[in-house]
DNA sequence: TGAATATTTCATGATTGCATGAATTATTGA
DNA sequence: TCAATAATTCATGCAATCATGAAATATTCA
């Protein structure tokens, strides 16, 4: 809504906008609540581990992802509501300043 | 799904991954599929009209925003369809590789 | 045509983000 | 304790992004 907020998401945004971050969240989003181990992420992106690790912890600066440490391994797992919150952000506030229905196209026309 | 799909929506949320850009599509939005001249939204935004056309052109270069040129004003419209696509690309995926039930946290749980 | 408004283009410098390779820390098991 | 695996930290160089101010283009109207 005001200006810290757009702050904020867009924070989240710039951890979102990178093509190996987005590889990484979506397959964290697959994976469940149970997450993926870094080094087996690693793996399925093709990426270096320690570049990985570069990504996600932008992503974690972010709050996008949550990692515990079991064993020898390092479990990252997606925020869930951190990614909705950011779609809600969007496309909330759509046509609020509007009086006519918007039509199809407005988001607001499909929700709920 | 893809490499190339998420290198699309990755150019995506890098374009919206600014304050200004931000605070510019949401404005948009709520001004609904009329739009707004790209003066008014500068005066809004307090930023200068050419910072302005620098931001606005990248939010255009991904599909986000759409201009019009009306006499001496150019007015831009936000792309409703465009954003409701990013929000699906984000958790469209989510738990698809659980079994068990994801709980309440789990985007699919919540949408339709 | 000339002035005023609206918007864009251009040029510059500073900052940030990213990829890469080498070194380091943590954990497990022989 | 030593070796192996997992993950992170660190250092370097390069490229992209952004803010700023000046100049240029488009449109309207007197």
């Amino acid at each position: 809504m005001n200006q810290d907020n757009d702050d904020i998401v867009a924070r989240k945004l710039t951890a979102l906008a990178h093509p190996i971050r987005l590889a990484a969240i979506r397959q964290l989003a697959a994976a469940g609540p149970t997450g993926l181990a870094a080094g087996r992420l690693s793996e399925r992106l093709d990426v270096a581990p320690n570049a990985l690790t570069f990504h996600l912890q932008k992503l974690a600066a972010a709050g996008l992802v949550e990692s515990r440490r079991e064993g020898q391994f390092v479990y990252y797992r997606a925020v869930f509501d951190a990614l909705l919150a950011l779609t809600d952000h969007l496309v909330g506030a759509c046509c609020s300043e509007v009086e006519e229905n918007c039509g199809p196209n407005c988001p607001t026309s499909h929700r709920r």
